[in-house]
DNA sequence: TTGACATATGCCGATATCGGCATATATTTA
DNA sequence: TAAATATATGCCGATATCGGCATATGTCAA
């Protein structure tokens, strides 16, 4: 067994670099052909379509055929899931007390239910 | 090979479940035992131990020994590496548009060069 | 010092995934 | 129809990782 549930979700596709860069350039050229991609970071064909076909599975990407080619573009609701899982701990980064902030987190929990201080 | 790098970013560590989950529970409680986690989880100790160990190592945890017990923390900045990623495409799914102008970029592309609406 | 407790580490088998290569499938062009 | 182009798929060996179990290491208490 290597991944516990194989590469069936959004964390584990973007756990591999490559498939980041994919994300990447979609991101920034928009709608783009298998041979564009493969053209534009200079990786073999195969791996380019079985790293697509990773992202596609997820939902990372949809595809659509034109011809011989097929279009792939990026889907950024699904990178939107990642993000709401981050959103959870961004307040614990924002303002930077650090030390200061968790051991009076941990005070805090320890007396009292006063809720810490939101920035939103 | 498995993963092209091993588990030695952030992006690994956390493509794991049973890692999130102690993440998530580092974030609400804020300073944690082992044990504690193990109790909380309801995961073999030996398995806490070394999900711990590869958090450790990118960076996402931090230790403290108190005694005969380890305090882990969680370490917010490194998600912040990946939120940073995140953010960058944050745009493309925040006004919601979506199909409708995922096509108009493309006709866009097609036709012309005139740079798509960017909403900064 | 001895024993209980907390945590880490080493070894194991199973297996998923990666990268590379060859090839199948589909589509356009001649 | 045949060649050429675009993409996907199947097979391969290598290997990293996971989960489980046993055990080592370190620390406190009696």
């Amino acid at each position: 067994m290597a991944r516990s549930a194989a590469a069936a979700d959004v964390f584990n596709a973007i756990a591999e670099p490559p498939r980041r860069a994919i994300i990447d350039l979609l991101a920034r050229k928009g709608v783009l052909t298998v041979g564009a991609i493969v053209a534009a970071l200079g990786l073999p064909q195969p791996s380019v379509s079985k790293h697509l076909g990773v992202l596609r599975e997820v939902g990372l990407v949809a595809v659509e055929r034109q011809g011989q080619h097929r279009l792939y573009r990026l889907r950024p609701e699904e990178l939107k899931t990642m993000h709401d899982w981050l959103i959870a701990y961004e307040h614990l980064w924002t303002h930077q007390l650090d030390r200061v902030k968790q051991r009076a987190e941990r005070l805090q929990r320890e007396s009292e239910g006063r809720r810490p201080t939101r920035y939103l």
